[in-house]
DNA sequence: GTCTATAGCAAGATAGAC
DNA sequence: GTCTATCTTGCTATAGAC
């Protein structure tokens, strides 16, 4: 999932570049700071956990308040609204996706298996929550929400997350044609979106479906870009380019 | 856009609930559910016109009410949730744009022009409510709402919308493999649902980047589908009908 | 700077009287 | 079928303790 980096509710935040990843047991420094991180992680934490299990709507910020043992308004304090407690969720599973994906890319040489195991990854990463992804989903579809992965504010998150598709394409042994390649990195994190999307509304089991979808894509873009360098293919190929082209200008 | 005026915001035929009564009953016009039919009538054209002028989170259901003269209570005796009222305007702009499609399709016989008709039939349908449709797509876009384009609820109008596809491709000229023949209006209508992403997303002036992207993408499909029929690409057509295949069970 | 407690508003939704 | 009264919950505001 494509996150959206917050900056929002930040209490105080000189230089907070430290990616909020798991293993965040900076020593006994900073000793002002320490316990609000403290308290908002905790906040954020059991916010998840009952999203989790209770799903997003029905939870309301009373209970999480509760849980976490703190006052409704000091929640707010660190989270402008209920909706930034996704932002958290996104984060974290933005940074989850490219440390999960980190062993395939330096494993991996060739596009198809590089691609798969970057797809997989992030499915990986996200299987917990699928039945609040759901229940969330919709804030994030909205355009002008700034969770939606396309705003304007999801722009740092966004390239983060098209940077892990550029490393898959430059980090291969594909031969590709110079105009393609530039483009391959977006339009992948595109079809991403597209398998996120297909994976939120996957009721089957274990959304067995997703992973179907990705094994049999995977292959399918790997012939397909290879088919691109053929003579015959050149026009379409050019057209394909043209029309992104022409689609993106108008921002 | 080839010259097709919609007449969009006009209800062709509100038809809610035509209960088929079988013809047993009286004349009389059964005037027990007449005016329950009329004030549900009310309620709706009353919320649908404030949706278009101040939006639809901004229209709460305390106005709805009082504009059209009933007490909340009593919307909510017709309309579930304020959601509910949403399913009007859905039907609604199906129909206008079925409506819309029909000289296209009576009229052009190559396959280009007549999907490229469609498109542009359906975006003018739906042009004058941009501004709202942004607002509301959120709850159409939540997996588990019976608003969204894929729940089971919502699969008669799915059915109807993939019809219409269904016309551009068996009354177009266009050769096609039989089993290809057999998806495309699947696909074109997953195309559809694409491009109504594209369209909410589109924050230019007249959405014209999405009458690009539909000036843009037919063509191409055209030649795609033209180009399926090459020997090349047979084994890479297969594999596409194949991933169909595939992610389709388990439904 | 961090946190509590509490009061209160707005709006979606419901209960129960008539 | 229709109403009024009420509940719930996201969110705000304030005043003050450490």
């Amino acid at each position: 999932m494509t996150g959206v980096t917050t900056a929002a509710a930040e209490p105080a935040e000189p230089q907070p570049d430290a990616p909020t990843e798991a293993g965040t047991e900076a020593g006994t420094a900073k000793p002002r700071r320490a316990r609000g991180e403290q308290t908002r992680q905790l906040i954020l934490e059991t916010a998840l956990r009952l999203f989790r299990e209770r799903g997003y709507a029905e939870t309301t910020m009373r209970v999480i308040a509760k849980e976490a043992g703190v006052a409704v308004g000091n929640a707010y304090y660190y989270f402008d609204s209920k909706e930034h407690l996704i932002q958290g969720f996104y984060d974290r599973n933005q940074a989850a996706h490219h440390a999960a994906a980190g062993p395939i890319l330096a494993t991996e040489k060739e596009l198809a298996p590089r691609l798969r195991g970057v797809l997989h990854a992030g499915i990986d990463v996200n299987a917990p929550y699928h039945s609040f992804a759901a229940t969330f989903f919709k804030t994030a579809a909205e355009p002008t929400s700034p969770l939606s992965p396309f705003s304007r504010e999801s722009a740092p998150a966004r390239e983060a997350a098209i940077a892990i598709f550029r490393e898959v394409v430059d980090g291969s042994t594909a031969k590709l044609d110079p105009e393609l390649r530039k483009e391959l990195p977006e339009l992948l994190w595109l079809g991403w979106m597209g398998v996120v999307l297909f994976w939120v509304y996957d009721k089957s089991p274990g959304q067995r479906r997703t992973r179907r979808l990705i094994d049999g894509a995977v292959p399918l873009i790997d012939r397909l870009v290879s088919l691109s360098r053929l003579r015959v293919l050149r026009p379409a190929l050019r057209q394909v380019l043209a029309l992104i082209e022409t689609v993106r200008k108008d921002d």
